[in-house]
DNA sequence: TCTGGGGTCCTAGGACCC
DNA sequence: TCTGGGGTCCTAGGACCC
C-alpha cells in the first residue's frame, strides 16, 4: 500500500472560544464552559488554566478562584458550538478528498494524494484560512498515520505558537519519540500506562522498539497492539463512521434531588424524545430501550435501578417508547431514594427500510402513527426544539439541570442574533 | 448545597447446543 | 452414576476518547 499521510485538526479550547466569538471583549481573557447541570469545567482557555483552574475540575471548588480572578464563566451551549463546528467542518472538507469528523472539535484530513505539496506549509495556509473566516483558532499535527499525527497535535499543543507540527520526517520524529511519554500516546489511558511501565516502556520509542507482541497483545488488547503498529508507522486504525450511531443514549444528573415517581417518568420520557428523534434523524429503529435511575456517586447508599425492554418489532415511535419507560420506572423505583440522575440507551439499532416484521402480532396499522412522528419532527425543527412533545413529558421540569450562565444562541435563533452598535 | 454526557471497541465468561 | 470437548452467541464490564 501507498505510503499514508494525515492531519489532525483540533480547534483550541474549542467551547470556550466559541464563547470569545460573540464577546470579543474576553479575546486573550480568562473563560471557561461549565458542564451540563453547571457541574464542573469542559473547557479552560490557556488563561484561566493558567490561572490554576483544572480542566474537570468541579465549579464550586473553583468559585474563589473565578471570583478573584474575573473569570468568565458559561454554562455550555450546544446549539452554538454544534453551528460554529459545522462551519468549521465545511471548510476544513476544502482542503482534502477525505474528511473524518471525529469529535465536535476534531478532524482527520487524509494528506495521502497530496504528498507532492509542502504539507507543511499547507497545514499553515489552511491554520490561518481557518482562523479568518470563523474566528476559531486551530492546531495541526501531521503524520504517516492517526496515532503519529494526534501525537505531532500534542506537541502543538506544549508550545501554541508553532501551529502546525510534523511527525512526517524520520529524524525529526526518532528525536521526538524518545522523550514521548507513553502515557501522552493517543489511546494510552491511566491503566495502559501503568501496565506498559511495569514492563519497562515509558515513552513512545520504548513501546515502537518492544519486541513481544503477544506481552502486548495479552495486556491491552488488540486495541493496543494497533497502536504499536501506528507508532511503527504502520497506518491501521479505521475510523468507523461516526454519521450513524450504533447506541443512542440520553443522560442527564437533575438541577436537584427528586423523589417522586411520577417526576422521574417526566425525565424518562423526555430522553427518550430526545433520543427517539436522533434515531429517526439517522433513519433507525431500535428493538430494545433500556432506562436507569440513580443517586449520586456520593451519596453513602448509592442505588441504581436498571431494566431494559425488547419490542416486539422495532420501532421509533417515541409514544410506543415511552409506555416502554414508564414500565420500567414503575419496575424499578424505590420509595424514598434521592434520585440524582436518569438515562435511557436505545441498542440494536437497524435501518428503517430493514423493518422486519413481526409475524407473531396482529399490531394495527402503524402508519398513522409514523406520520405524526413525522410532523413532530417537522414542527420541532421548524419553530424550534420541543415545540410540541408528549404530555407525558411534563410541563414543568422540577428536575431540570441548572444552566445558569448560559449565551445566548447568537447563530441559531432569530431572537437572539448578536446586537451590534 | 454543589462533581457532565455521549460515544467506541474489546474480551472473558456464561448459556446453550451437539 | 460418572464423565467430554468444541463451537457459537450473547452480555456485562473495562478501558479509552472528546
Amino acid at each position: 500500500m501507498a505510503k499514508q499521510t494525515f492531519a489532525i485538526v483540533d480547534c483550541n479550547s474549542f467551547y470556550s472560544s466559541c464563547e470569545r466569538l460573540f464577546r470579543p471583549e474576553l479575546r486573550e481573557k480568562p473563560v471557561i464552559v461549565l458542564s451540563n447541570n453547571d457541574g464542573c469545567a469542559i473547557s479552560v482557555s490557556p488563561e484561566a488554566k493558567a490561572l490554576g483552574i483544572k480542566m474537570g475540575g468541579p465549579f464550586f471548588e473553583m468559585k474563589d478562584l473565578i471570583q478573584k480572578h474575573k473569570i468568565s464563566v458559561f454554562s455550555s451551549n450546544y446549539t452554538l458550538y454544534g453551528d460554529i463546528s459545522s462551519r468549521v467542518m465545511s471548510l476544513l472538507s476544502n482542503f482534502t478528498p477525505e474528511l473524518t469528523i471525529y469529535s465536535i472539535d476534531e478532524a482527520f484530513l487524509d494528506f495521502t494524494s497530496l504528498t507532492h505539496f509542502d504539507l507543511n506549509h499547507y497545514a499553515h495556509h489552511i491554520k490561518n484560512y481557518i482562523e479568518t473566516y470563523t474566528g476559531i483558532p486551530i492546531s495541526i499535527g501531521l503524520g504517516p498515520t492517526k496515532v503519529l499525527s494526534k501525537m505531532a497535535n500534542h506537541i502543538v499543543k506544549k508550545n501554541r505558537q508553532i501551529g502546525v507540527f510534523s511527525l512526517i520526517d524520520e529524524n525529526i520524529r526518532e528525536e521526538i519519540l524518545k522523550d514521548f511519554p507513553i502515557e501522552d500516546v493517543w489511546g494510552i489511558g491511566r491503566k495502559s500506562a501503568l501496565k506498559l511501565k511495569a514492563h519497562g516502556i515509558r515513552t513512545a520509542r520504548d513501546f515502537r522498539d518492544y519486541k513481544n507482541d503477544k506481552i502486548i497483545q495479552a495486556i491491552l488488547t488488540k486495541t493496543g497492539r494497533k497502536i504499536q503498529d501506528e507508532i511503527r508507522g504502520i497506518s491501521c486504525i479505521e475510523l468507523t463512521d461516526m454519521e450513524s450511531k450504533k447506541v443512542i443514549a440520553s443522560t442527564r444528573s437533575f438541577g436537584t434531588s427528586i423523589y417522586s415517581k411520577s417526576e422521574l417518568k417526566e425525565a424518562v420520557a423526555s430522553y427518550i424524545t430526545q433520543a427517539a428523534e436522533k434515531m429517526r434523524k439517522q433513519n433507525n429503529l431500535c428493538l430494545v430501550l433500556s432506562a436507569y435511575i440513580r443517586t449520586s456517586h456520593f451519596n453513602e447508599s448509592f442505588y441504581c435501578g436498571q431494566s431494559s425492554y425488547t419490542f416486539t418489532e422495532a420501532t421509533s415511535n417515541t409514544l410506543e417508547m415511552i409506555k416502554a419507560g414508564n414500565e420500567i420506572v414503575e419496575k424499578v423505583f424505590k420509595a424514598g431514594v434521592p434520585y440524582k440522575k436518569a438515562g435511557i440507551f436505545l441498542f440494536d439499532m437497524v435501518p428503517t427500510n430493514q423493518k422486519q416484521l413481526d409475524l407473531l402480532s396482529e399490531k394495527p396499522d402503524t402508519t398513522s402513527n409514523d406520520n405524526l412522528m413525522k410532523l413532530m419532527d417537522k414542527i420541532n425543527s421548524r419553530y424550534g426544539k420541543q415545540t410540541i412533545k408528549s404530555g407525558a413529558c411534563g410541563t414543568k421540569s422540577y428536575w431540570a439541570m441548572l444552566s445558569d450562565y448560559k449565551s445566548p444562541n447568537y447563530t441559531t435563533s432569530w431572537n437572539e442574533l448578536p446586537k451590534v452598535s
